[in-house]
DNA sequence: GCAAGATATCGACGCCTGTCAACATAGACA
DNA sequence: TGTCTATGTTGACAGGCGTCGATATCTTGC
């Protein structure tokens, strides 16, 4: 069994903070969050991003997702890594295929972080 | 030589999308707005942005912010640089100092783009 | 003019990252 | 069992990035 060490994916962390522009942040939710925008501050994986939440149903399977780009399969496969890794996509298995889908929250989280678009 | 391709900031880009989840991201969109996450997907430009942001009358001279790290000055001006490159801050110099200002609606329109996910 | 201070640029150094080809894994089906 | 297909992993490579010390540029004041 785990201890309690939380261990919690980015994802996570970004609802604790307060707008960017509210108060300074400190190194500790920077530290966080920067991972967030380094996940999403590349042009392929913005598009898979864009791809996976606009795809019918909300999820795509990775076949879907290669065909859209001029890059070799286990590319792809990298870059959905790392999405997933800091709880931008989440992952599920069926059968032979792996659909992706963008975790509730993940987008808005960070978009309220960024520009408090809300107001 | 190309003539005037007009050049303009990754910032004023932005505008122009629609919401990640609306609709496939072209890559051309894509190509012009990661640069804007890109600068933003570091801890001290976070954090700079943030001391900006919040500080008194929405600006800060450089002495004010290379306080706040344990980094060189060069490296700091190096950040800052980043930033106004891809037209997140504003940059005014008044005598020796130099002020950095955020630059309206470029956070916001980053957080529209990015956040506004999947009702 | 010269000196001092604030900020930017330069050159170099390791480290990180996007990409690929090759290989590995895992499910479906005969 | 074995083969086929979908996806992930590995190892390697070039290029990008954060950081620094040294240096340059600019402004104020003497």
């Amino acid at each position: 069994m785990p201890k309690s060490t939380v261990l919690e994916s980015p994802n996570q962390a970004v609802a604790c903070c307060s707008p960017l522009s509210r108060e300074p942040m400190s190194q500790r939710q920077a530290v966080q969050v920067a991972p967030l925008l380094k996940a999403l501050a590349d042009p392929v994986r913005l598009r898979l991003m864009s791809l996976v939440a606009s795809h019918e149903g909300g999820e795509a399977c990775v076949c879907d997702l290669t065909d859209a780009f001029n890059l070799s399969q286990p590319t792809i496969s990298h870059h959905l890594k790392v999405l997933h890794a800091v709880g931008l996509l989440d992952r599920d298995k069926r059968g032979v295929w792996v659909y992706y889908r963008v975790r509730p929250d993940a987008l808005a989280n960070l978009g309220t972080l960024i520009g408090s678009a809300s107001t």
